[in-house]
DNA sequence: TATGATATACGAGGAACTTCGTTAAACAAC
DNA sequence: GTTGTTTAACGAAGTTCCTCGTATATCATA
């Protein structure tokens, strides 16, 4: 699929905050990381271009302040970090891991019930 | 709820092992291990020690060839990893996390499509 | 009790990750 | 062009994780 390696915790905080405001400079980005919890800039900075390196974002540096962006969407971040998950600890199974996730409910939306529901009318279709 | 550290992939690995045979000795968990790949001995034994160490795993040190057991069961590990999974990628949303997981499928057996559905009417009854 | 087999304990070393101080470059405004 | 501000680059240091060699303890048995 991609070879991007799987983002670290903290690398996974930093993308969650660019997938909202993202296209963003550095400035930008630490400015939302600083409202909880303390980092300096240059911490911020080192880990953009450490993850630039390891191609999680992409950058335009034709301005002296680079844009940064991440590479993969949300979506296909998390479909990358559910397959990882369902490969080591549930045996390769989807469903195991969709029981065991439902399993672990506090109540939850009547729309989002419906959502589930027609997804799993689909899925059945195509069996 | 616990305050055990999440294991790390390679403690994963282990733990996926002593879920199926422990509780076990040293020896008996290293030759699992080296079916899919090479290890020694002793690195075995000091993953062990450290997840000890963490309290991922008790042991019986009565013999002469401790005995391990993993402290949380595999169903148990799975609640903490979906969980923190959900936290730091699905905004909190377990349902969100559902729906993406659904969204990854290959074909499903039907046997646990019906068990997912038969969640589903329960977390409904409770809302 | 000496020998060999099997076990644990210890600690060193390397890799990946995270943090941050220091330096240098780009730029604006005076 | 000098000064002050904002930026990127670099590298060092601390941490965790993983691997493994070496040393030491236990035990059976001849």
């Amino acid at each position: 699929m991609n070879n991007l390696p799987k983002p670290t915790k903290t690398e996974l905080a930093i993308l969650n905050i660019m997938w909202i405001i993202s296209p963003a400079t550095v400035r930008e980005i630490h400015e939302e990381i600083i409202k909880n919890g303390k980092t300096s800039y240059t911490t911020t900075l080192k880990m953009l271009q450490v993850k630039h390196q390891k191609g999680l974002v992409t950058r335009d540096s034709e301005h002296k302040a680079h844009i940064y962006q991440p590479t993969l969407s949300k979506k296909a971040t998390q479909r990358q970090m559910l397959e990882d998950l369902k490969n080591r600890l549930f045996g390769g199974s989807i469903s195991s891991l969709v029981i065991q996730a439902l399993g672990t409910n506090e109540t939850t939306k009547q729309s989002e019930l419906d959502e589930i529901k027609a997804l799993l009318d689909k899925v059945e279709e195509n069996n």
